[in-house]
DNA sequence: GACATATATGAACAGCTGCTCATACATTCA
DNA sequence: TGAATGTATGAGCAGCTGTTCATATATGTC
């Protein structure tokens, strides 16, 4: 029955109406929203910066303190720490010499929580 | 004070204490489940996937469906649910030649409204 | 001032990711 | 059976990521 142009354009026959299509499109996230959201993820995709987040969900700790007891090059971490700073996870105090990094978002607290208990569960 | 090997170790000057240092280290997260985790965000830390998953959020969708929600080819989408699919993030229901899938965990959700929440209160 | 310490950063490089394009597979229909 | 459809997959490649190594900067100490 629907042999129309439009269906033609979703042809794989299951949203038969465009229509329908289109309103299902128009309740998806916004793309800036897709992007921010990916990135957020991104940051917390890699070993490294989970751990330093783990670790500073302890409390504050200087730069060295994070490489001690994440196990990686102070010079590795300082990198992600950068990273870190860029995207609002952490901030600075400086101290002589010396920089201390916290959380800046204890939301973040939650996500690393809320992903533990789901890979704890699927194990 | 401390100018034993110990303390040399960490030479930060901020924990001056090794047993300190151990005890710390003994309260992060073990590295399998740091890797899990990782694993897990890395997944989500994809623009095309977290349409993907959005979309699937509003119910089943066979391929071709989602791949014109999302707005990519099929078979980009396709090697993205390969992905997801061996993650246990969506699942599989075949019907002839038609492949639906579907959120495999409802916790996934939660996650991608938290992480929306974050990026949008600090916009 | 000269030197050590704590952190930051740039360059370079290996490894990974996500896409496209071509192709294979499976199912349905003529 | 042959052709069309819906999906899956392999190869190839451009771009990104995370590390190391060398170096820079800034503070504190002598």
């Amino acid at each position: 029955m629907p042999s129309t142009p439009a269906a033609a354009a979703a042809a794989c026959g299951h949203l038969h109406d465009t229509r329908e299509l289109a309103r299902l499109k128009r309740a998806l996230m916004p793309s800036p929203e897709v992007s921010s959201i990916a990135d957020l993820f991104k940051m917390l995709g890699d070993g490294t910066r989970v751990r330093i987040l783990d670790t500073l969900a302890q409390g504050e700790r200087c730069v060295c303190d994070i490489a001690e007891l994440v196990g990686m090059s102070e010079s590795a971490v300082s990198h992600q720490l950068r990273l870190l700073r860029a995207t609002r996870l952490v901030r600075v105090r400086r101290v002589g010499r010396q920089a201390f990094y916290a959380l800046d978002d204890h939301h973040i607290i939650g996500l690393l929580h809320d992903a533990r208990r789901h890979v704890q569960e699927q194990a």
